[in-house]
DNA sequence: TGGACGATTGACT
DNA sequence: GTCAATCGTCCAA
C-alpha cells in the first residue's frame, strides 16, 4: 500500500477516519480508526527498537500488513505496518468507532456502549482478530483496510502515547478531535 | 535457566 | 482510585 509507505507518524495521521472491514467466522464488522499511536526502530518504545526478531517480524514487512501482539500475557493488539520494506515501523490501532455488526461487537466484547472499542485489546477482541493473523496483507479478506480522505488537520489532535515508559514524553498519539470512543487516562 | 517486565483490562474499594 | 490476572520475550548470570 503505497499510500502508508511514509514515516510512522504520517501514517499514523492518514489511518485516522479510515475503515477496518472484518469476515471472521462469518459475520462482517466495520469500524472506523478514530485513535492511532506512532512507533517505529529507531524509538526506545517500539518493539522493533531491538531489532528484526520471531515476534515483531511482521513490522519489517512492507506497508499495509498487519502485526498483532500479545500484551500483558492476555490481551491482543493490533497494528498496521507502514514505511519501506525492511524498516520496522507500525501505527498501533488504540481505538475504532463502530460503523455496522455492533452485535457481533457487543456479543464478542460481552459489553455495550462506548466502551466495547475505546481500547487495544478491544479493538482485536472487537474484530476477531488474534496472533495467528499477524503478518496478514491487508488488502486481502479476511481483514481488510479501506483508504478514506484524510481528516482535516484540526480535527486531528496529538497527544502522549498511553501505557508506555521508555520515550514517554513524544507527542506520536493521534486522535479524533470529540470522538467519545477515544480511549480514557 | 530464572526472573523481571510489559504498546492492558476489568473488577473492586 | 487501586490492584490482580497472566505469559511470551528479553537479558543477566
Amino acid at each position: 500500500m503505497k499510500w502508508l509507505n511514509v514515516p510512522a507518524e504520517e501514517a499514523a495521521r492518514r489511518l485516522l477516519g479510515c475503515e477496518l472491514v472484518s469476515t471472521i467466522d462469518g459475520q462482517e464488522v466495520r469500524v472506523r480508526i478514530v485513535e492511532t499511536e506512532a512507533y517505529d526502530q529507531l524509538d526506545p518504545a517500539s518493539h522493533a527498537f531491538s531489532g528484526r526478531s520471531a515476534r515483531n517480524n511482521a513490522m519489517f514487512e512492507s506497508a499495509g500488513h498487519l502485526y498483532v501482539y500479545l500484551s500483558y500475557g492476555l490481551n491482543f493488539c493490533c497494528n498496521i505496518v507502514c514505511g519501506p520494506d525492511g524498516f520496522g515501523s507500525g501505527v498501533l490501532i488504540r481505538a475504532v468507532e463502530p460503523l455496522s455488526g455492533l452485535s457481533v461487537i457487543e456479543s464478542r466484547r460481552g459489553q455495550k456502549g462506548v466502551t466495547v472499542t475505546n481500547g487495544p485489546g478491544k479493538v482485536c477482541q472487537a474484530l476477531g482478530i488474534s496472533l495467528n493473523m499477524s503478518g496478514h496483507d491487508l488488502s486481502h479478506k479476511p481483514v481488510q483496510l479501506i483508504q478514506k480522505p484524510a481528516l482535516a488537520a484540526e480535527q486531528i489532535v496529538a497527544g502522549k502515547r498511553i501505557g508506555i515508559s521508555k520515550n514517554a514524553h513524544a507527542l506520536r498519539r493521534f486522535y479524533e478531535k470529540n470522538n467519545s470512543y477515544i480511549s480514557k487516562k
